[in-house]
DNA sequence: AAGATATATATCGAAGTGATATATTCCATT
DNA sequence: AATGGAATATATCACTTCGATATATATCTT
């Protein structure tokens, strides 16, 4: 799944700017599973647009650059198709913070008390984020969103119940030396 | 956090060859929560071995080639404990199946029935091998570990509770039409 | 006997990341 | 009134990473 099916994917929902794309992976309804910056995707539109599977119109603005609208087609919505269609690859997870905690004898208690801290309040954040949106959705949206909650209640959980036991482990180890 | 400091990570716990590694990623305790293939660790155990991070030797085998075991050196040591103690970047996820059930009006409800019931069945086998690590572990191994087992148990619990209903609101919109 | 899987290292083109550049408007603070 | 920061908007580029492939052998399974 490249950042060309990715914008496919966005672009069959509504007609975007690259700029508009890019927020929906930052904030919109996509950001919870899946990524992409600017690098990826103006070059994946300009080939989509080589490729024939989205247009480009330009819209002027008042005193701003033109805002490039891209709209898909016929062709890129078959594409689209065929690709959620296929077996999907298996979810990619990189997380720094787990690794970081999972070397947390190289950290000082405060700083993990901190870590989780923080770690907490982004969970209830997206959380919150993901929670207000009670539109009516089309049911596979529905189903990824509430996927999305499930995922963050059950994290945002497991620090409040466990975040402590961890921080007291080292505080007491420390003790001991 | 790039894959010279995931190899650092792995090779403060135990000399490894580039393979090992991998493998450690692939299945082992890291594999819930970051990834890096052959192109990236190879790579960076050459330039981890350039800047004195990691030393390098050859172990004879039968009949295979030479096996390179890297051990970490005291500055290799430093340099990990420098990147743990930074401010973790956000966690990337990439799923190509909630991007699929997103748009799961293009899907067959039958296709979705297969592939949730695969996902949970893939969900279940990590669970039960994260579950089957019974050892006493550090405090931060154990921390990790119980939350990728929260994790996993909370998106089995999802598809068990609401699998159905996704499929169920696709077969009803079939037969509207 | 054949074929799949595991051990083991390595390369390379393609793709993606993250930072930076450019330019303007709007809003808030000093 | 002035300054600075955030938002709107596109684009490039060096560096890193990914995924596929190549090579070679041993072992296990059918």
């Amino acid at each position: 799944m490249d950042v060309k099916t990715l914008c496919l994917g966005v672009l069959s929902r509504r007609d975007c700017s690259g700029y508009e794309i890019r927020k929906q992976f930052e904030e919109g309804p996509f950001a919870h599973f899946q990524d992409a910056g600017f690098g990826s995707i103006y070059p994946a539109l300009k080939k989509l647009t080589e490729s024939g599977l989205v247009n480009c119109r330009a819209e002027e603005q008042d005193s701003r650059p033109d805002k490039k609208v891209y709209a898909i087609t016929q062709k890129g919505r078959q594409a689209l198709f065929d690709a959620v269609n296929q077996q999907p690859a298996a979810d990619k997870l990189r997380s720094d913070f787990m690794f970081m905690l999972f070397f947390a004898d190289l950290l000082a208690p405060a700083a993990i008390d901190r870590m989780i801290a923080q770690r907490s309040a982004h969970h209830a954040k997206l959380l919150n984020r993901l929670e207000g949106c009670d539109r009516v959705l089309p049911a596979g949206e529905r189903f990824v969103l509430n996927y999305g909650i499930a995922i963050h209640r059950a994290a945002l959980a497991y620090f409040e119940d466990h975040g402590h036991e961890l921080v007291g482990a080292l505080l007491q180890k420390d003790v001991a030396e």
